[in-house]
DNA sequence: AAAAGCCCCTGGATGC
DNA sequence: TGCATCCAGGGGCTTT
């Protein structure tokens, strides 16, 4: 069957792992090694009020770009901005001269080529936020690690410290259920509320099983589970993106393919069953009561 | 320590 | 048509 038949349900997401990434990859290809000429906070009230610090960066080249969980890092250098796009957050890359949209917070307003270019956050919702952190010069190999709380942290789905057996362990006693687990960030990190629905889907397990009682085979699958789902939504993405650069835009939103988010009351893609919804962790949550288990 | 609950905010949906 | 009400949702923080 072709791709396009396939019964998928569309949704416009807020930003998880893969919208971070490739507005990571947006602004890497756009502004990366162009200074900061002007860094406007028209609306500090964020998650977190934005501090004055953040002033620290301007007048610094843009180094490079980094990603942690659905963070995005923005190194000038000792002095690094930590952008998270909340629920309804996006970065876009604008003409200066673009007026402001209601919910534009933040601009960079960056050299590029000898003239400039903007960089804005919009967020209607306001749960994203902006932090400053100084990096730390004598921890080469992992200078963000030290960053508020990304010490506590799980690992990187993509890192070589996300392995299917140390997952599994990392299961092992935890009473919690699967998908709220996933969510915590502790098994690891950058699977939102989407990605976990899909993911258990995929691999037929019920997100209200104990995670203590996801077996060693079935740990595996949702592991490889994860990261394919993550892997093909950078890629549906990437393909966004460049549609994105030919006219410039919004980089932290872009269409994905459900089998089950958003689908309740429909047919089941793998069985006869009818996906239904229910809330776990005050999230909503879409499976399949009848080939989940 | 683990798990559950709370809260920030606004657009969209629903009800009258 | 317009106004009031309700609710989702990421995730850190607080409470149990």
């Amino acid at each position: 069957m072709p791709e396009s038949e396939v019964p998928h349900r569309n949704v416009f997401t807020m930003p998880e792992l893969p919208e971070v990434e490739i507005t990571k990859r947006g602004v890497d290809a756009k502004f990366k090694g162009h200074t900061l000429r002007e860094l406007t906070v028209r609306q500090p009230k964020l998650r977190w009020p934005v501090p004055q610090t953040v002033q620290a960066c301007v007048g610094l080249p843009l180094v490079a770009l980094a990603r942690r969980s659905k963070y995005l890092l923005m190194d000038f250098g000792q002095h690094v901005l930590v952008v998270h796009l909340g629920m309804s957050g996006s970065l876009k890359i604008v003409s200066p001269q673009q007026p402001w949209d209601k919910h534009d917070h933040i601009q960079w307003l960056f050299d590029s080529d000898g003239s400039t270019g903007a960089l804005r956050l919009n967020d209607p919702r306001r749960f994203g936020s902006v932090e400053y952190f100084e990096k730390r010069i004598e921890t080469p190999a992992d200078p963000y690690a030290h960053f508020g709380r990304f010490a506590a942290l799980g690992p990187e789905p993509f890192s070589e410290a996300f392995q299917p057996e140390s997952f599994y362990q990392s299961l092992r006693g935890r009473k919690l259920n699967i998908k709220t687990l996933l969510l915590s960030g502790k098994a690891v990190v950058g699977v939102g509320n989407i990605y976990a629905c899909e993911a258990l889907f995929r691999s037929q397990i019920s997100p209200g099983r104990s995670a203590s009682r996801v077996s060693r085979a079935q740990a595996s699958l949702l592991y490889t589970s994860i990261v394919d789902v993550l892997s093909e939504a950078i890629e549906r993405g990437g393909s966004t993106l460049r549609n994105f650069q030919a006219i410039d835009g919004e980089l932290g939103h872009f269409q994905l393919h459900c089998d089950v988010y958003g689908r309740a009351g429909e047919k089941c893609k793998r069985c006869e069953g009818t996906i239904k919804r229910r809330v776990m962790g005050q999230r909503g949550t879409f499976y399949c009561p009848v080939c989940q288990k």
